[in-house]
DNA sequence: TACGGGATCTGT
DNA sequence: CAGATCCCGTAA
């Protein structure tokens, strides 16, 4: 499909985070494998919202937020856990998505699953990383073809599933936080197995 | 320089 | 529901 350039994530993020579901992260492995799966289920994190990484002030870490859209940005998390955000909005606005859950079209060879598990191999931000063999090393990384990652819009089919209501997207609030836990900026495909929770 | 908490996940 | 495990933000 198409990829999704920079200007198209520089928009607000909660305003990027559902348009994201349907659209496919595609990962290029340093041998050439690819894999793509697609995103079903997205975080927003915006300026002046508490659970935001940047929401005190820039640091080394979060640097890359307060850029350009369409850059990666990858964190650890409880020293075990990578997750993926995708940088949006305009230059200066320290805005991000985070990648919560993917349907992956193929498994790749190091993960262990059965038939059943399939559907789970990415739901959630932990076990897409790993899943993709994402790490620090991927962080301020632009999202484009050629690149170790890159986004691609909605299919057509997938694009008319979401207009005739067949896929349809639960708006709710965001996971595994203390700060801002009210605010509703965590989107998902309605009924999809990927999904990290319901 | 030291300290403690975190946008997670698994197994008990 | 506790534990794994490490980076980084904050305070000193």
């Amino acid at each position: 499909m198409q990829p999704i350039d920079a200007s198209w994530l520089e928009r607000p993020s909660p305003i990027v985070a559902p348009d994201l579901l349907g659209c496919t992260l595609v990962r290029q492995l340093p041998t050439g494998q690819t894999l793509r799966g697609m995103i079903v289920e997205t975080e927003a994190y915006a300026p002046g919202d508490p659970a935001c990484h940047a929401y005190r002030r820039r640091t080394a870490r979060n640097a890359v937020m307060f850029g350009p859209s369409g850059f990666s940005y990858v964190y650890l998390i409880y020293g075990v856990y990578h997750c993926l955000n995708v940088v949006t909005d305009l230059d200066g606005v320290a805005s991000a998505v985070l990648i919560r859950a993917l349907q992956l079209e193929t498994i790749p060879d190091w993960i262990e699953t059965t038939p059943k598990q399939r559907d789970r191999v990415a739901a959630g931000p932990g076990k897409l990383c790993r899943a993709l063999d994402i790490d620090l090393s991927l962080t301020a990384i632009p999202f484009a073809p050629g690149q170790p990652m890159w986004l691609e819009h909605r299919s057509p089919d997938v694009q008319e599933a979401f207009e005739q209501q067949s896929l349809a997207m639960v708006q709710t609030t965001r996971i595994g936080i203390t700060q801002g836990a009210d605010i509703p900026w965590r989107w998902y495909i309605e009924g999809c197995r990927a999904v990290s929770k319901v």
